[in-house]
RNA sequence: GGGGGCGUAGUUCAGUUGGUUAGAACGCCGGCCUGUCACGCCGGAGGUCGCGGGUUCGAGUCCCGUCGCUCCCGCCA
């Protein structure tokens, strides 16, 4: 399929895919430069020697696969000019055919900026690309180097179905009308969760797919609609069994499909730990810049938006600013939610402090917070998980802007100890941060519902780079845990029986410890491949609308189809 | 649901304070060229400036609306 140039025999005979072509005539003779993904050729065709490839030469437009017959004369690149990318492989042609041509293309595989929904729409084309073959490859390199891992590991592949169950617990579901069962509908899996839960009840003990889910919400670069997970489970779980697996994978994967060894173990840290120094619970450890607490040295502060807030962070930024850039950064942490951006800066050369609210601090705070010279201290002030998020994306902004990022580098960390729920203002209810299996720890089994909003649970991700590539949690085993945390949850017995009852029902029938993680393939081609688009290591993505520019799905379906489901289509208000 | 950016030949882009017939490069078509190779040279075709409305003597340019794409917020157990 790939690889090299199609050199069937040595010297003889070449048949050759070429994806851009270009025909010269020059001193009597034609040649015709191919350029595939591969392999850089050129065809030397003399019309007094070969009239017919000759004929045939001339037809020669753009791009079209041939076969041909001739004396293959292999030139040193040295020979060339270093600027030309053809002439490394030269045959003197006898005979050619012309296999198969194409049409002018809509646009031109060199060129790097082509509007996306083009490329999406002519897919085919863009996929030629050397970046994009270099990616699927990548892809499918590394999803190889997995099942051979899990294999080797006693894993067992087993499949799930696409048409499963809807649970209005999570994300939102696709949904699938049912023929057979009019007014009834499947929807296609926010992930295999459940069933495989229901593997290790049924005593396989080690189970792992490659699986596809489902999520009806708004896509983003990098989040699709569909995508691809490995999915991990096992019986009698030991974390440290399961990470050192884990590790061992994406340092085969790492090394094998990029030729990075990774340090293993892995850093931890806990969820606590990563909200406290980083902001967010998937840190970029690639640099420092960590969030500090100026909350205590500022509790009787003159700064009435310092004394009155839950929480006063703040990030230490190596340069000073000018107003108008301070702005800019305060109109990013506007966007994140906050009501404004004070800052401490002290100037290099004078040593004087620049600040809007030095006035108001106290000597005291000043000598607190004290920036050093040509440094600026800025700082949010908010409830605490505000400034979490506002500073926490503020860092990483920062981090790239300053240059603190070794984009060669790969950090691997565990992030541990996750909370069990977080509450849900809109809804006014607990919801499960993780997913309502994952099993409280073990200091927490008893008693996570007295203060469900400090219970942690036996829950981890892995995160690099900032990139969160999967997660996964020890289970709950015990059917009335498991009741305990749906009526946490504000699942009604009757939401329990008709939405969970298969799984409360196997939970009782001796159900072992489990635990398992799954991972985002897409995601880790991403970071493998350093894509900042998803996009671009699918080898058939929908565009950010969740639409397909090439078939045009979704699209309207025939009436005799409707009628044939037993549904009606309710026209939409316009506005 | 909300916010930012973009929308001009097939493609990537330029287009001045509003002012003749909207340009370039690549691609495409034709011609020339005795080893070319990002070939070179000559010529040509190709545009409802996303769409609709408004302001103006005059709109690619200003205003309003709308559509599409993209990035982000919400959302994503």
């Amino acid at each position: 399929m790939c690889g090299e140039p199609r050199l069937e025999h040595a010297g003889r005979t070449v048949t050759l895919a070429g994806w851009t072509a270009r025909r010269r005539d020059h001193g009597g003779l034609v040649f015709v430069d191919l350029r595939d993904r591969t392999g850089i050729t050129q065809l030397v065709i003399n019309p007094e020697r070969a009239p017919e490839a000759s004929a045939l030469a001339g037809e020669i437009r753009n791009e079209f696969v041939l076969q041909a017959t001739g004396e293959l004369v292999a030139r040193s690149a040295e020979t060339v000019n270093p600027r030309m990318a053809t002439g490394e492989v030269e045959l003197a042609v006898d005979a050619l055919q012309i296999v198969s041509r194409s049409t002018p293309l809509p646009f031109q595989l060199d060129e790097e900026n082509v509007d996306e929904t083009l490329r999406l729409r002519y897919r085919w084309l863009d996929l030629r690309r050397e970046k994009l073959q270099r990616n699927i490859e990548l892809r499918a390199k590394m999803v190889g180097i997995i099942r051979r891992h899990m294999e080797d590991a006693g894993f067992l592949d087993i499949q799930t179905p696409i048409l499963y169950k809807s649970t209005p617990e999570g994300a939102r579901d696709f949904v699938v009308p049912s023929r057979l069962h009019k007014g009834r509908f499947f929807a296609l899996p926010q992930s295999p969760q459940t069933l495989k839960q229901l593997t290790m009840i049924a005593g396989f003990d080690r189970y792992y797919q490659i699986a596809i889910c489902f999520r009806d919400e708004d896509l983003r670069a990098d989040r699709v609609q569909e995508l691809t997970q490995l999915d991990v489970e096992m019986s009698f779980p030991d974390q440290e069994v399961l990470f050192a697996l884990m590790e061992r994978m994406f340092s085969t994967i790492w090394r094998d499909c990029i030729g990075v060894e990774i340090e293993t173990p892995w850093a931890r840290m806990t969820y606590d730990e990563a909200d406290r120094r980083f902001g967010t619970d998937k840190p970029d450890t690639r640099f420092e810049l960590e969030l500090e607490d100026a909350t205590a040295a500022t509790r009787g502060s003159g700064f009435g938006v310092f004394a009155g807030a839950e929480a006063v962070r703040f990030l230490r930024v190596p340069r000073t600013y000018s107003r108008t850039e301070i702005a800019a950064l305060e109109e990013l942490a506007k966007e994140r939610g906050a009501k404004g951006l004070a800052y401490l800066s002290r100037d290099a050369e004078s040593g004087e402090i620049r600040s809007p609210i030095a006035k108001f601090l106290s000597e005291a705070e000043l000598e607190a917070l004290a920036p050093a010279a040509g440094e600026t201290l800025v700082f949010v002030a908010d409830r605490w998980e505000l400034t979490s998020r506002v500073l926490g994306h503020l860092r990483l902004h920062l981090g790239r802007e300053l240059g603190l990022i070794d984009d060669d580098a790969f950090t691997f960390l565990w992030v541990t100890d996750f909370p069990m729920f977080e509450w849900d203002e809109d809804e006014a209810r607990w919801s499960a941060k993780h997913h309502p299996f994952t099993r409280p720890a073990d200091v927490w089994k008893d008693r996570f519902a007295d203060e469900p909003g400090e219970a942690l649970a036996h829950a981890y991700d892995i995160i690099v780079n900032g990139n969160e590539l999967g997660g996964g949690s020890f289970r709950i085993h015990e059917p009335d845990i498991q009741a305990r945390v749906f009526d946490l949850l504000a699942l009604t017995e009757e939401q329990q029986r008709s939405q969970f009852g298969f799984l409360l029902d196997a939970l009782a029938m001796g159900a072992p410890p489990h635990g398992g993680i799954a991972l985002g393939i897409d995601r880790m081609t991403m970071v493998l491949a350093a894509e900042p688009n998803l996009r671009d290591v699918i080898a058939f993505p929908k565009n950010q609308a969740g639409l397909d520019p090439m078939s045009g799905a979704p699209s309207e379906i025939t009436q005799a189809q409707l009628d044939e489901l037993g549904l009606t289509v309710v026209p939409q208000e316009p506005g």
